[in-house]
DNA sequence: ATTCCACCGGAATAGCGGGATA
DNA sequence: TATCCCGCTATTCCGGTGGAAT
């Protein structure tokens, strides 16, 4: 029943865009003039997860790369490499200079040799919001060489933690903003996959509208719906998907992403996870006595505070209200 | 309006572990 | 093999903040 995996998968990016015309020009026209050998503008995505904007900006990479010859590229995830040393090397990753590089390397050496450069180098990074350093930006900014694409949820996740002046470059680059996909659209994309890689009648057309409204928008939920479901028919040998698969699909793909992440936890961290789960939304004060009853070396306050504010970069967790009303909820 | 308290998160610091080097 | 260096995690200290109490 599955006749290609690979175009269910997260990381698999379509011959031709679609939906997304009028950013892709705009992102083009960012870059475009880098081929000409001048310089090429920095630009800003945001909008809602599952928008589109991480897949326009691989696909405009791969473009650049076909039309130009001597120009670099190269898309990093700040998510996995948050910190500075991992972002610089997988930066300097992109332009083949990691060779002789370890872990007793200075870091000022992996910033010089992107000074170095010689050719222009247009780097993707994507959940820039991520990037703990905020000051790494800046530096990078300062190389006349590099064009950054930086893509993030909130505008002000990214502009809200810079200083002005790099604040003001970012406004004079391209800012292009995503919407959620409408349901027609997220039919359209899933129409695409099921025919690259399902059989024909796999999956109705009343199915395609049943994913796309669960996914709100999202086309990366709505395809993972669409895997799940086609998996488990598949395993079962099943030669369509029925619709109980789908319902069932919806809550399992948000469930195996925030899994995955739960699984990245500490014994630590798991416990603190797991209490927010038993026990529903906690002032900190609450869930710190009920953690160090819990375990049998609790680690310090501190600790369980950082702890949290990782749960809830996995969005794991969400926290509400300010100072002493704050709550911690499980998702 | 002011004070108070719990909480937030940055900065400096120490110990640990792993890879590189001599 | 011993040593060094660095990143990682946790700890300590602390200034800042916002809701609640006075």
């Amino acid at each position: 029943m599955i006749r290609n995996a690979r175009v269910l998968l997260d990381d698999f990016l379509p011959r031709e865009v679609v939906h997304r015309h009028e950013e892709m020009n705009r992102l083009a026209g960012a870059l475009e003039p880098v081929v000409a050998g001048d310089r090429p503008q920095d630009a800003l995505l945001v909008g809602p997860s599952g928008a589109g904007k991480t897949c326009i900006a691989r696909y405009s990479l791969d473009r650049l790369q076909e039309q130009a010859l001597g120009v670099d590229t190269h898309y990093v995830d700040c998510w996995q490499h948050s910190n500075r040393f991992r972002l610089l090397y997988k930066i300097l990753e992109g332009v083949g200079t990691t060779y002789d590089v370890h872990r007793s390397t200075p870091h000022d050496e992996l910033l010089r040799r992107l000074e170095e450069l010689s050719d222009p180098y247009v780097i993707v990074l994507d959940e820039v919001d991520q990037v703990e350093d905020k000051s790494l930006l800046r530096e990078l900014y300062a190389i006349p060489e590099i064009t950054m694409v930086l893509v993030a949820n909130r505008e002000r996740d990214v502009t809200g933690t810079l200083d002005e002046r790099l604040r003001s470059r970012l406004r004079s680059g391209e800012t292009i903003r995503f919407g959620r996909y409408s349901d027609e659209e997220l039919v359209s994309i899933l129409e695409d996959r099921v025919r690259w890689g399902l059989d024909p009648d796999a999956v109705s057309r009343d199915q395609l509208d049943r994913i796309a409204a669960a996914a709100a928008g999202n086309a990366r939920d709505a395809i993972s719906v669409l895997r799940l479901a086609a998996r488990d028919a598949q395993r079962d040998g099943a030669d369509r998907i029925s619709d109980e698969r789908i319902e069932a699909a919806i809550p399992a793909a948000r469930r195996e992403i925030r899994q995955k992440n739960a699984e990245k936890l500490s014994p630590h961290q798991r416990t603190v996870y797991d209490l927010l789960v038993e026990h529903g939304p906690l002032a900190p004060g609450d869930l710190y006595d009920r953690y160090r009853a819990a375990v049998d070396d609790p680690r310090t306050r501190r600790t369980i505070r950082s702890y949290l504010t990782k749960l809830e970069r996995y969005n794991l967790v969400e926290s509400e209200g300010e100072g002493p009303s704050r709550r911690y909820r499980s998702l």
